[in-house]
Formats: structure tokens, C-alpha cells, sequence
DNA sequence: ATTACAAAAGTGTATATACACTTAAAATAT
DNA sequence: ATATTTTAAGTGTATATACACTTTTGTAAT
């Protein structure tokens, strides 16, 4: 029997919640994002659009192409994930000087302080899953994160 | 200077791509997803989908609800993510005998073909990640994913 | 028995995600 | 210089996700 028996009894099926790799990561996508929210909620922004505004004040001004690179996001999933962002006025996205074609995102004032607000938050969210994980595992899984990503853009 | 400080200099922004678990985790299922997508796309089915059924077929009939728990999943998305399978009469869908209030989610016989022509395919994007990442890396994150998902409902 | 409460599920709305297709602009070939 | 190709981005559509709110039905209190 290989390691993944395509046999499909009972006990396979159920085995599957232990091992399958795409379960189970969405799964603790879930978890985490649920977590996170609650305890970012009095910001007033999600996690996934904090995300955005600490990469653009890392990286800004950047094509919204090399951004979605970046974040390992499809191209078309950031533009629309931009667009709560602006329409708050906390990202500006505008044609680009050279490229006419490309345009680039920038950090706005209320962007930043939106950020500063949520940081403590998003300080908050971290130690709590530091906590209740440890240190030690937390480190290992972003480890591992990071390599089953580069794992599965190289399978 | 505290584990997750709260400064916001450049530096500390682009340091949240290393140790922010929800943005790795959500980039990590994106990956580990869309690998998984072209895998299984001859199937017909996509791997949210594929891991229904294989609940359903573990576990079935059950309750929304309690399905719901299992998957670690708001009960309302899974109550939308139900629908395509419904209407491909893979899955059933109908009101339980003893509590009308509750309904009862079951396979059908296309929904056992489905699953069986998919599995081979789910077995092979578990190995191309195995391979990729490494068997003791893979078993060692699915182990920590499972229990990031209890720190992060505790924390 | 009636009232009050609790539990199961559905709906409205909003964000997150990505593919297929299209449009516009830049780069290259001839 | 024009034609071809490539590249950056947007749009249509579909699934995934979850909160707030509502409806229906079962249970408990009186």
C-alpha cells in the first residue's frame, strides 16, 4: 500500500482530515483569521487589509503586478482587495509615470495612522498565538510555511 | 524592545512577512491550493469540494451543523459551499427525521463516483507536496497546523 | 397549555480568491 | 514605420468565507 492508498474505505476517508495538506491549511486559515479579526476588530480593519498597508509602507510605491507577486496572489484577487482600501482613502492608486500602463499604490496619512492604530492590535493577535502555540512551534510552523510554499510553486 | 513591537519603522513592516501568522498561513493555502486545483482540475471537482465529499462519506448523514464543527468552518459557509454539490447531485441535502429544524447531509451514488475519480489525483498532489517539502517536514506542519488550530480557538 | 427560551438553519451583505477574457500600452521584428 | 508580440491591468463570473439578522422548530418554565 503507497502512502496516499487511493482505496476508498471508511477508515481512508477519515484519514484524510489528518493528512491532506490542503485541508488542513485552510482549516488553521480559518482559525487563525478568526482570531485575528476578533481581536483587530476595534481598528476597524481586517488582517488581510493590514497586510496590505504594512507591505505598501514597506514596499510602496509598487505595481499592483509586483505586489500580488510578492503576497503569492493572483493578480486580479489583489486589485479587488485594494479596492475597500481606496474607496477608505487609505491606499492611492495611480497610473504610472513611465509605464502608462501599470499603476502603482501608495500609503495615504489616514492609511498610516490606520496602520498605527491596528499595530498594537496585530501586536496583540501575535503573542496571544505565541502563547498559546509557543515560541518555539510557532517559529517551526512559519518556517515551514515558508518552505511548503516554495514546495508547492516548485511540485 | 518587546517580541512584537509595536514601532513602525520600515524594518519592523517588513519583518510582518516573516513572523505574521495569518498572513503566512493565508499565503501558504493559497499556494498549497491552486497547486492542489491543477492537480485535480481533470477531476472536475476542486479540493474544498473533494474534501466534502469525503467527509460526507466518512461521517455521513450528518447535521450542517455538526459537519460545520468538524471542518472548523462557520456553519453559513458551509451552508453556501454546499450548494454547488447540490446542484451537481453529488450531495443530498434534505430535512432530518427527528428534529425538523435540523438537515441532514448525505452522498449520493454520482457523489461516490466523483469522489473515487478525484481521489487518485488528490493522491497525487499529497505526493508531489510530499516529495517537495519532505515527508518529516510535511507531517511535522500538518501535526503544528492542527495544533495552531486549538491555540488559536483558546487563545 | 401558554409563554419563554434555545437551537438549527437560511438570507443579505461584504470581503477574499482566482480563472478566462479583454483592453491598452510598451517592446520587438520586419 | 508598421506590424507583431508581449506585458500591465481591468472585468465577468464563480467559489470560499463569515457576520448580523431572521425564521422555524424544539425544549423548558410557569
Amino acid at each position: 500500500m503507497t502512502k496516499y492508498d487511493t482505496t476508498c474505505d471508511l477508515g481512508q476517508c477519515s484519514l484524510i482530515g489528518q493528512t491532506c495538506a490542503v485541508f488542513n491549511l485552510r482549516k488553521a486559515s480559518r482559525a487563525v483569521t478568526k482570531l485575528y479579526e476578533e481581536i483587530m476588530k476595534p481598528s476597524g480593519i481586517l488582517p488581510t487589509q493590514f497586510t496590505l498597508l504594512v507591505v505598501t509602507r514597506a514596499f510602496g510605491p509598487v505595481t499592483i503586478s509586483s505586489m500580488a507577486e510578492l503576497l503569492v496572489m493572483d493578480r486580479t484577487t489583489l486589485t479587488r482587495n485594494l479596492k475597500p482600501l481606496e474607496r477608505e482613502g487609505l491606499l492611492r492608486v495611480v497610473a504610472g509615470k513611465d509605464d502608462k500602463r501599470s499603476r502603482e499604490i501608495s500609503l495615504t496619512n489616514k492609511g498610516l495612522e490606520q496602520m498605527e492604530e491596528a499595530l498594537p492590535l496585530w501586536q496583540e493577535a501575535q503573542c496571544r498565538i505565541d502563547q498559546a502555540l509557543g515560541s518555539a512551534r510557532l517559529d517551526r510552523m512559519l518556517d515551514d510555511l515558508t518552505a511548503v510554499v516554495s514546495a508547492a510553486r516548485s511540485a
